[in-house]
DNA sequence: TGCGCTCAATCAATCACTTGATGGAATATA
DNA sequence: TATATTCCATCAAGTGATTGATTGAGCGCA
């Protein structure tokens, strides 16, 4: 349920309330425990749209060598359109080093993730745009890694002109960008 | 409260109860009271801990050349020794998001860390350890990112190796390591 | 005695979840 | 076609359990 998903971005699932998911979906509680009998179901739910939703950043669609760098501004615009959806994946993130029930679902998604990063780099090292002598499950886990920092942690939040500096000094470690401005 | 703050790392939250607390610290609901009125006064206690914990990371002692590394072996291994300690910090970076409480005090000690790491960056450019063209902000701000999201982000528990692989690749992208193995 | 601290007992509020009933569309029966 | 029956979706109104917080009586020690 669409509803649950926004509940937990804008209170957390520490804040899920039934009744409030109900609320927002403008049904009465016991017609939401009609389609979801536990909450804990619900969960599932949110994490299964949340997953999926997330998973559409992985479709890439530019020229092979650029194919790597779009990724990382496809990520960054999905982060401006949609903030809650972070929140959610950060959300996930945390109860899913507790939660056995999502732990794997989410690790499931985090290593498809990579598993397409690490064939976006690979792409880029054949064609001369990434130091071939990089080995790309690393960079990818570390890719991944600070755009989880960057995206999900919301600290990060105070100035997205900082984001883009910082992802765009990525992209240069990387070999995709030759600007290296500096102060 | 360190009991308080023990019981947000096993269960988060949304899992803080206040009976919990009081029964791990081995004292009577009404004492816990007596120390903290209310709860919202225990989550404070719990910043206040966790962030002074998360400050002594900050602390450099190695020769100046090599602050920089040492800082991200510092809290690699402390994210080793004390791994709640970054439960507790993803769990209050995501309430710092809609908690105007927390959130204040939260960034102040990312923008402490920040700056910390600045100058460090700073100082490895001038000895020439770091390229001096990148700026020191934006470079601070992309390990941060880094940091958080490797250790933070519980996803990534899926291999400390691979965090080792991640870490040393980004101290290769700063120019504090000449080796990067491939596969 | 007075003070810092602890305790069992209790409260009102809130939670996830259940109950029994209702309307309406689809299907079967005549 | 007309009537009876079944099933799905929804609702208002609860239920018991749990929550954060309070109370007033003690305890040990200065």
């Amino acid at each position: 349920m669409v509803a649950a998903y926004r509940r937990i971005a804008e209170a957390g699932f520490e804040g899920l309330r039934t009744r409030d998911v109900a609320a927002e979906a403008g049904v009465n509680i016991a017609t939401l425990h009609y389609y979801f009998p536990t909450k804990e179901a619900l969960i599932r739910g949110v994490v299964g749209h949340a997953m999926a939703r997330f998973r559409t950043t992985f479709a890439t669609g530019a020229r092979p060598g650029e194919q790597l760098a779009a990724q990382l501004r496809g990520v960054r615009r999905l982060a401006m359109q949609e903030p809650e959806l972070f929140v959610v994946m950060g959300e996930l993130a945390l109860r899913s080093g507790r939660d056995p029930a999502i732990a794997p679902i989410f690790k499931e998604t985090i290593d498809a993730w990579r598993s397409t990063l690490r064939t976006l780099v690979h792409h880029a090292q054949s064609e001369g745009f990434v130091d071939r002598r990089l080995d790309p499950d690393t960079v990818a886990s570390l890719v991944i890694a600070a755009l989880n920092g960057l995206f999900m942690v919301p600290v990060a939040k105070a100035g997205s002109e900082r984001i883009d500096r910082a992802l765009a000094q990525l992209e240069s470690f990387l070999g995709l960008k030759r600007s290296t401005r500096r102060s």
